[in-house]
Order: C-alpha cells, then structure tokens, then sequence
DNA sequence: GTTAAAATGTTCCCGCAGGAAACATATACC
DNA sequence: GGTATATGTTTCCTGCGGGAACATTTTAAC
C-alpha cells in the first residue's frame, strides 16, 4: 500500500481532525477495531495479501497479524490459503484473500434504465440484472425492481452474505444520504429513498450522488486507485455530474449539494441554463451538441477548448493530481486529447501543471455498481466485529 | 464540544481515511497519546474546562481523565485551579487551563511590512513587532527580522516555552511547506524559507499560504469556529487569496496551490490577468478598482454583483456552511450587504441557498498571527508528549 | 449546627490489546 | 541431509482504560 504513504495526516492540514478528537476519548479495544479494519481494508483494496506482507505494511507483530486474521476468518470475513510457489526462501506465508460470498448490492435507478448488481468484497461484479424502462421510473418502481432483483441475484449466487445496499441516484442527495431532494430527470423531489428502500429490503441502505460514487469508484480500482485529490466529470444524459476528492475526503458541502462543476460558469455570454444562470458548462457542453457536432471539427474543437476552460478552472480552485473524465466528456477528451491537454496548460494559473494527468475514467459500465458497493462496504469495512452480514437465501 | 459533532466520519465520506487506516497498524500507546492530543486539544479550542467537562466530553472514566490531566500538568502544558465559587451541588471540579507561557511564534513577511507575534496556547497574541518597510522583503531581511524579534519578545515574556514558529506567507507554497514556490508581490521563488527559518531561529517551522493560515485563525476563534465547510476570500493589495475548509480539512490540492480563487474566471470578456487568462476574480474587482469607485454607487454594485457571481460559482463547487470575506472584500460587503446575498440567493444553483451564512471575517489584524500560530502548535496538539518545546531565555 | 445527598477526586485491581522472545515449522540452498 | 532463512505459534510481559470502593468537598434540609 504504498499509495497510502502520500496523505497528509492530521497534523498537517486537517484542523478539524484534531477538534473532532476532542469529542471522544478512545477505550482499548477501539485499537483492536482500528486493527482489525486495517487489514480487512488492506486486502480489500489490495487483493490477496500474504501475513507477512500484512505485517510489513502496518508494522504490527507477526503474533498479533495472527490474531487478528484469525478473527477476520472466523467472522467468515477471510480466508486464509495456503502459499503458492514463490521461489523465496523461508516458511512460506500464508495468503489472506476476502471472501467472494460477501457481497454487498448496487442499485442505480436512472432515466431509461433500472440496473442492480452483487459486488464481492474483493470488487468484482459477480451478478446483475438490468431493465430498460420507457419512462423514467418513480421511487416505487425502483424499490419494487430493486427487491425483486435482490431475491433473483440471491439465489443465484446460493446464499451469500450481504453488507449492505448502495444506491447511486442521478441527483442531489441530502448530506447523510436520507433525502433525494432533487432528482431532475427521474422527477424525483424529496424522496426519503434510502428509508423506503432498506424496509423494502431489511438490509443498510445507503444512497448517494451518481458522481460521487463513480469517483469513489475510480479512486477505489479505477484510474484514480490511490490519489487522492482528484477531479472528476462525467457527461451522462442527464447533464455534467461532478466530484473531487480533496486529500481523500469527499468533497460533499454542508448539505450534500458539493461538486456540481456541471453549473460552474463557464462563458459569462453563454445561453441561460436550466438553474436559471448563464453558461454553465452543461449548457455549453452537452451531449445533443456533441452528438450534432461529430463530424465538424471546428466544433469539437471549440468544445474542446470550453471543457479546458472548466478544467483550468477547477485546477486552480483544487490543484488535483488527477482530472478523470467519463461519459461524453471522456469521448471528447479521446478525439481531442492533445488539444485539451495543451489548452489545460496554456490556460493554467500554476506552475508544474504539466504534472496534473488528465484521464479517461476506467471502470466503465461497472463503474456505478462498484461505486455504489463500495459506499455499501464502508461500515463493515470500518467495524469488520461490529457489523452484522444479513444472509441471503 | 458540540460543534465537533457535525465532522462526517469516515465511514460516511472519506474513503482515504479507511485506506490509510491499511498502512498503519495501532499500538497500544496510541490511545494514550490520542487521549493527551484530545484533552489538551479541548482546552485549547474550549478555554479552561473542569475536569468533569472532560469527563463528559470524552466520554472517558474520571480515573483515566486524572491521570491524563496529572500527565499533562506534569509535562508543564496545563495547570490545574482550585475551582470558582459555582453553586452546585457537589464537590467542585478542578479547572484546568492552558499555560499561558507555552507559545507559538508567527511571522508574516508582506510586501509593505515584517511581523512577528508569539500567541500563547489559549490563543491570545501576547507579544508583537512590527516593522515597515519600503521595499518587499528579501527572504533575508524576513528571517534575519524573525531572529531579532524573537529575542525581543522572548525577553518580553520571560522565557516562553516555545512550540515553534509558524509563517504566513502571500504566495503558492508546496505542500510540505519547504519551498515558497512563488511569492510574486514579494519577488520570492523557488525560496527554502522553512530550511532557513529554522537554522536560524533553532525551532521547528511550519511555513503555509497566508489565506490558508487566515481561514485557520477564523475556524480556531473567528467567524468560521468550528464550521468544518467553509470558503475564505481575502482581498489584499496582492490580490485575492482564497482557501476553503472541506469537511473539516484545509484544501491544499496535490503541490499546495489548491484555493487559488483569486483566479477563477467570473468574466469570459473580461480583462487580461496577469496569470495570462481573462476575467480572473482578482483582476475584475481589486483595490485599486474599488478605491476609484468609492463613491459611485453603480460601480459599486457591479463589482458586488461580480462578488455574488463569484461565490454563487465557490457555491455550487463546494455548497459551504460559511462564506467568509475578509480584506477589502469583507468591507465591499460591509457597503452592499444586501445586495451580495440577494444576488447569491438568485444566482445559486442549489435549494436552500439562504442557508448558507456569508459573513465578514472576524479576527482582524490579528489573524494571520493566530493562524500561523495555530498551524505551528498542530504537532503539540497531535502528541503533546512527544514534542519538545524550546525554552526561550 | 448537624446530617444527608450529590458530585468529584483517588486508589486499587481487573481485563484486554499488542510486543517480544523462544520455539516450531516449512521452504531454499549447498 | 544439514543449514540458513522466513514465517507461524505460544507464552509471558507491559501499558492503558474501566470500574468499584473509598475519600473529599460542596449544597440542601432539618
């Protein structure tokens, strides 16, 4: 986990973590779900792991890395392997994977589509079943689809243990996750979705912003792995959503309405925008005008240049490590990269912008499914004693 | 502390923190050291607490808070008061303080003018010199001032313990601190002034952004106490410097230009910036513009209808608790209050913008001081047994 | 004034967590 | 087959916070 090595600590920038320190005390055994999370962390994240690498990585005893994997397997959480050839010298450590029968649920309704997804631990996509609708779908026909998908996904991976559910909404959601307080192209308005979603389905739901979990996504197996500051745009038909990691906090904003970089302004002369400003960026770059401009390459140039500008932008408001761009916005990137990357450049406030890599997102079709688990893993992944698995039959 | 409450987890929203959990194991003194970081961390945010406060805040057991609070007198960082005159019931809890004469020194080298203040722990500016100058400082001139008057203020004080010295300086800082990137109001670049801060004054420096230091001054004691989502403009005679707080953590980006604000665009017609773009906040509504409008009441308004756009943009980034103005930003909303949030509410993108509070920073002229204070205790507050203090005779 | 009640400080002992060392085991190399 | 090396396992130790019992200091009641 070297990647880890490069987030500033508390000390650093974070005054806020050491206020919040003073709020609770810590007991003993906290270190002992400190721990335990540590490691089921690690190997979440970096697949199967040996003991003994899982020693050097967190500088705990061999004898407590015995411990506490013993714990981890007993909660049926891991398991442990015996070694494979590795030509080394020495006792050969044992392999520490997570296991592939603890899932957790992936829900993203969305305008023309319902889709759901069993993830493993380990973040492969092991099941999933997909619906195209014709109109967008209400909260109601959501739930239904997601507990009937739920059942079919269950007994066809026979019975695995599930952590959780995560939904990624199209929309802005309330900063715990409650509310969807305004979907626009669902038409959903303050709709209490998590709530109805986990007495559907008597499993802990969590529901979050489509942006946030693709980036979270990302950050987890995609072209983010790792970095932790990071922009990210995705053009989707139902606009430009948007998300940052800001030093691997998600940036949310007070009340969960953070990273909407779809309705930053963009051009002070552009057209009036559907939140009522002028050019934001999703009325300057948007889906029906790439489409209308794929063969005109003045105009993609021109489109080329505006999402520089954006980028420019949110590079001189978060100086990130790395810009992912998905959807059509990715598209674009991929037949004008160089142009982007060189206005990027010209257009930067800062030195070294060289240093900033603009990228196409990675994960693909998977992505929200993963996003969405991951979100649903968070809490077991946290507390690994504490967290009950609902088993699914 | 219930403002501390409202800091997500990291659970909810920061998958970095689970990962960096990975890379670190936990020994069993890091509670101990958590706990001294949480006690001595109350009392410098809270003021004087009881010993019964603290109890209840950490949610420790009053032996353990003994013991804590013996430690941390012992190591000479708190004092203990026999209690006021309280009308309870009961025996009355022991008061335990901050050490008044345990400081942090904070220098702030600007274009016209060196200073240099020691803030004690409860976060009083104790101590100060200033000295005008007629030409920007060399980094020379800043570190052989930073010597001399902390031997005047040392022997002020009469042999502070001191924590470290904290800088606050106008320009692009790396993010570790070593290197002030670029100064340019002060001709700096590519200048060691932490290496050389700390040679010369024999203590450890911490050398920061100045908006940075300012945003942290106003979330320690200021406007923005304990709001963890919040964006800082400052207007000065070297532009506008800006920072954000995002969940509870200071935005620096990936080099540590992160907050650039000062160079967003507002203006796709507007004029040329110095950074090569057009219409850059900064370049649109500065000092000089502001002080030529003074009495033009139609100049005056379009420069706070520039200012609402501005934070209308930050808002839809970021959707922060607070916006704070500072500089000759905080008087231009002094003048035209009502207009700035009225047009803020008409141009945000968001439900319940009136929610956000745009407000004037508080702390004056002695911000800087206390934020590189702030920033220069962080250690001592992180492991107050573990970092030494420098006895100044 | 005396006594009771309440809140807090202090002391002593316990359980739990991780560390360290000794020992056991499994591989590669000679 | 013996040795060096790396790792798993066992045992014991230290350190930390919790809890109970006791001591102390105040207010309230009579």
């Amino acid at each position: 986990m070297p990647e880890a090595m490069g987030i500033t600590d508390a000390t650093d920038e974070s005054p806020a973590e050491a206020r919040v320190a003073a709020a609770r005390g810590s007991r003993n055994d906290h270190t002992r779900r400190h721990n335990l999370s540590a490691l089921l962390t690690a190997v979440h994240y970096g697949g199967p792991l040996t003991r003994a690498q899982l020693t050097r990585d967190t500088g705990l005893n061999r004898s407590t890395i015995g411990g506490l994997v013993t714990e981890l397997a007993e909660l049926g959480l891991v398991v442990e392997d015996a070694a494979a050839e590795t030509g080394a010298v020495g006792r050969p450590s044992l392999i520490v994977r997570p296991r592939r029968d603890v899932v957790a649920l992936a829900l993203h309704p969305d305008v023309d589509a319902l889709e759901l997804g069993a993830v493993a631990i380990d973040g492969t996509v092991l099941a999933r079943r997909r619906t195209s609708v014709s109109a967008p779908p209400t909260p109601a026909d959501a739930v239904a689809f997601a507990w009937e998908a739920a059942r079919e996904v269950a007994a066809e991976l026979d019975g695995p243990r599930v952590a959780g559910l995560g939904a990624a909404v199209p929309g802005l959601v309330s900063v715990g996750g409650e509310v969807v307080v305004d979907a626009p192209h669902l038409g959903w308005r303050e709709v209490s979705f998590k709530e109805r979603l986990a007495e559907a389905l008597e499993l802990p739901v969590t529901v979050g912003n489509d942006a946030n979990m693709g980036l979270r996504a990302e950050w987890s197996f995609g072209a983010a792995r790792g970095i932790d500051t990071v922009v990210y745009l995705n053009g989707s038909a139902s606009g430009i959503g948007g998300a940052a990691l800001v030093g691997g906090r998600m940036l949310r904003g007070g009340r969960g309405y953070g990273g909407e970089f779809g309705h930053m302004m963009i051009r002070s002369d552009g057209e009036r925008c559907s939140c009522g400003r002028r050019g934001c960026l999703e009325t300057e770059v948007n889906a029906p005008r790439l489409d209308a401009a794929a063969h005109d390459d003045a105009a993609l140039d021109a489109y080329a240049e505006t999402l520089a500008l954006a980028i420019a932008n949110l590079e001189c408001a978060f100086d990130p490590d790395a810009v992912l761009l998905a959807g059509y916005l990715g598209g674009l990137f991929d037949v004008r990269r160089e142009l982007v990357q060189q206005r990027v450049r010209a257009l930067a406030f800062r030195p070294d912008a060289e240093d900033v890599a603009i990228a196409r997102a990675a994960l693909g079709g998977n992505r929200l499914l993963i996003g969405a688990a991951e979100r649903a893993f968070a809490a077991l992944l946290q507390d690994p004693a504490g967290t009950a698995l609902t088993v699914s039959a």
